[in-house]
DNA sequence: CTGTTAGCGCATTCAT
DNA sequence: ATGAATGCGCTAACAG
């Protein structure tokens, strides 16, 4: 003998609270909420004044099981929301998928490869709808599992590896020659590189295009003044001290990230040496630091925004595959940002 | 006359997808997948084959739906995640949330009062098991809706307006009042100010903090020195500058926030006068100035992990809560960070 | 225009 | 040790 629902304290109230206090069904209600036309004036007043009164607001886990759909979520997958450029990135995502309705679920793995692993399959399992990921390493079978299950997948600053997915990148390999070059190009012969871990794409191809801007000038490249794997700018600057220290130092260090320019310029400061400076990735406060200073510049921002841009599309397209025809996924996208260099410093 | 379920391609496989494959109920597979030890060794292995081969994850949002519990999310709420310290206070809480298997989910309001208080509703809506928030303004009606709802709520950086809630504070007041003493201490007499828009309550304590720091020293603080409003260092430049061009000039600033803090470095190293800087906020690079600076300094990792782990707190006393008697709600906790200061440049 | 039935995927309760 | 029934809150699909 089921007493007469009362809406319990503490307990938001659900939809049939709604209808009972309005004198309708559950389902008349459902429709005034979701502003279904069919539906009485009359009625759609009082289930509206009951809603207000009652403070309901829909449970959208509820909802998302019924309709079957995602739960208007969208998992960033990062490494460090610490740096920069990676909360810039969340940003830049977040401002576009919000116009969408859907929020962004962070996801900070701290460079843990089996992190990673463990929370891309989480956020599969909670439904989200579309993943932006900046995966650590280059394995990517993670990201292509979620992929093959139905879950939009957009990778930002590292091409998809091992399977096919929409991508935001950088021109790494043409700004890092293109920085280099202009070292060359004021005399520098000896040049040294400091960058992050092997397995992170955007270093190698920074590093490429360092290599290709000492072979487009007919010069060789000292491998004993390339160090990878510093992520943080400490390391970076034990890394740099230690060029500095060679016997024949080089000249000018290019890095490949900000958080290596960083690291560098304190040891060339802390040195007291006249080394020229480049690297890749703008940075506050870059323009204050009283050395002359190189960068690659690109439109962070905008690097997240189309990444959520891409996402959007895709979801849209899975939204619709419902009501027409499974015609297949239309071709993926390989968004290339363009690059620039600003010069800082006395 | 229903088919036999085929685990349709692109759908993810439901209980009963494995279940058909094990050849038992739902029942038992949703047993052995959760560990439940009553079940036999034999079935157990069979139906954790016949899970691994269907790449079975289970579906969070039934799950949450069922348990009636939150959706094991927690909402973010900031105005500015490209600013280090809502960028670091997001890694703070994620670090600490995610140790209990909570993710989070952000919520950039950029200011937005508005779409503070709908994204709010949203996340409850969503079912998050609690809220983190940096409240843009001194309405906080949202939240305490949120926290009568039964969601719990902890406030960062301000304290609740209005309702009771946990809440993690910087010692606005005395770190201010000490940087404002130190360039006081050194001879300085004209002060200049500046700060966050005067809602922000930060920036009020901060400045109350500047004006005791005067009166402590029985000296009058010139209101007309006073500049609230600026959020972005272009805009405290621009103040500042103008500070710097009064008849009688401040020689020294005391800025309540980095963003406050960068602009005026910029204002006066454009207008080569040796004004002295002092600011609330340490900020990467603050070293590397070429300009004496004094800041206040707090852990603000540890910020957002004091209000991760406040908040975890509240998680559990809630989920304990079906199971034992309603014990009434612990009283809330207030915890200050202690400020300290830094003294940077030549 | 409104109500009834049914089920999304899972887990609690009560059988067997 | 296993299974059947039931319902979380909501909404399509069909009545009426």
């Amino acid at each position: 003998m089921p007493e007469p629902r009362e809406s319990r304290a503490g307990q938001p109230p659900t939809l049939r609270d709604v209808a009972e206090r309005a004198e309708v069904s559950a389902m008349t209600a459902s429709r005034v909420l979701r502003n279904d036309p069919r539906v009485l004036p009359a009625t759609r007043d009082r289930v509206r004044a009951a809603a207000a009164a009652l403070g309901y607001r829909p449970n959208e886990v509820a909802r998302s099981l019924r309709l079957g759909r995602g739960t208007g979520l969208v998992g960033l997958v990062v490494t460090n929301l610490a740096n920069p450029f990676y909360s810039r990135l969340a940003l830049g995502v977040d401002s576009v998928v919000a116009a969408d309705g859907l929020k962004t679920v962070i996801g900070n793995t701290g460079q843990d490869l089996d992190g990673e692993r463990d929370l891309v399959a989480d956020l599969v399992a909670r439904r989200v709808d579309g993943i932006i990921a900046v995966p650590a390493g280059s394995d990517h079978r993670h990201l292509a599992a979620a992929a093959d299950g139905g879950v939009p997948v957009v990778l930002a600053s590292r091409p998809p590896e091992g399977f096919d997915a929409d991508c935001v990148l950088v021109d790494d390999f043409g700004g890092a020659r293109e920085a280099t070059a202009r070292l060359l190009s004021r005399g520098h012969r000896r040049i040294g590189f400091l960058g992050s871990p092997p397995a992170v794409h955007t270093g190698t191809e920074r590093l490429r295009g360092y290599t290709a801007a000492h072979a487009d000038a007919g010069l060789p490249a000292d491998a004993s003044l390339v160090r990878q794997g510093q992520t943080e700018p400490a390391a970076a600057e034990h890394a740099a001290t230690q060029l500095l220290a060679l016997p024949d130092p080089p000249t000018a260090l290019f890095c490949s990230n900000n958080r290596n320019t960083i690291g560098a310029f304190r040891a060339i400061r802390a040195t007291g040496t006249d080394t020229a400076l480049a690297g890749f990735d703008d940075f506050e406060l870059a323009d204050a630091l009283g050395l002359p200073l190189t960068l690659v510049d690109y439109d962070s921002d905008e690097l997240g925004r189309t990444a959520g841009r891409l996402l959007v599309e895709r979801i849209r397209e899975r939204r619709g595959e419902d009501e027409r025809q499974t015609e297949g996924v239309a071709a993926y996208r390989r968004v290339v940002m363009p690059t620039g260099l600003v010069e800082y410093g006395s």
